[in-house]
DNA sequence: GCACTATTTTAATCTAGATTAGAATTTTTT
DNA sequence: AAAAAATTCTAATCTAGATTAAAATAGTGC
């Protein structure tokens, strides 16, 4: 239910577009792929890119957008389903992650907020920091409910929440490795945050 | 004893002119930035830059091939004063996170590393390769000794190296917070490595 | 202060790549 | 299969920003 493109023809199309520019934008960054580059992948033409969005600023505004609304979603599932938080994070990272390598992947990185016009800088920071304390509010539910050990959550976050962000980087796309990401990542991202049993 | 670069008048504006470029990179990316972006920092006119460097192309390259020497010169320092794996990990993490939020910094991402010419892109991703390869090392070096538990050193590596290169998106100079960084990180990081005392 | 070198600037050029308008093609509807 | 709508292409523009050459300024040793 969480996907609201609709399933029509253009949707279905703006959504390729929208995985292609990511591609493109995680290996060589905004201004360095070329709409041509995006195109290529999706065997068109750089212009008819134009009927899918109003400018080169948009699209990656609008990947910025759908990476948020990924990241909201796996969190809101890994919340319902969550036992208590440590069980939340350990199914965040997991849902997050098999949907960047999975076949909705890639995801962009949301590495040049900057570069985007005002408005669009604004929105997406926004919704950047709404995930940011969403994910700290997990982490001091966890705490409470005695699953975490006491932390600098902010730290913690930030910690974790990078390496997340970075896997673009170095992962390219082979199903293997992927599959091990969502299985590794989520143990080893959260392996310190119990508090000590002794 | 691990700067190379002389004391000249040119050296130091150039690592100046360093800095500067890596902070701008770093902020909008290689492309999004322009040669007067730069400039702009050192006070400078973007024409002013070809007295340094042969192109905004070999501008990035050094910037990264600095960026690895800052991080190969922060983990040899760790492996020779490193106790044990574990420990030698907490250093490097430490002394890395050092320079990168003090006065040596900013230090670059190396996210754009496509966007270079064969030649550079091949040996900064050697270096790359290397330094990833080395920290691997360490964490073998620690399930050895006992520090460390059993684990996937490649994926562990990835997880914590996504951390390290991440900050940057986020630290923008505030002093008191790199100190935070800079004593919270390595902990956060390593938590989780330890074997079970139990 | 002079001669020489190092550094920076001014003022062009040059090019890749974003953008646009309109034509052409494909898909859908009836 | 014709008409209408949806999608893509061709062929121009247009512009930011990289690059260059030559002039101007600042710095240094004598």
């Amino acid at each position: 239910m969480a996907q609201k493109a609709e399933e029509t023809r253009f949707e279905l199309q703006k959504d390729r577009m929208l995985r292609a520019a990511a591609r493109c934008f995680n290996e060589k960054g905004y201004s360095g792929s070329s709409l041509k580059d995006v195109a290529a992948i999706l065997g068109l033409t750089d212009a008819a890119l134009y009927y899918y969005v109003r400018n080169k600023e948009e699209l990656v505004y609008l990947c910025y957008v759908r990476a948020a609304a990924v990241g909201r979603e796996a969190m809101g599932r890994a919340v319902s389903e969550g036992l208590n938080g440590m069980d939340t994070v350990r199914r965040y990272l997991r849902y997050h992650i098999e949907i960047m390598v999975g076949d909705r992947g890639p995801v962009a990185i949301m590495s040049e907020i900057p570069s985007l016009k005002p408005v669009h800088r604004d929105e997406v920071l926004e919704l950047s920091r709404q995930h940011s304390a969403r994910f700290e509010e997990i982490l001091k539910a966890g705490i409470e409910d005695g699953s975490i050990a006491l932390c600098d959550v902010r730290m913690t976050g930030n910690a974790i929440m990078g390496s997340i962000n970075w896997i673009p980087k170095w992962y390219h796309g082979d199903p293997e490795m992927g599959n091990m990401i969502a299985t590794e990542f989520p143990v080893i991202l959260t392996r310190g945050l119990p508090p000590e049993t002794a």
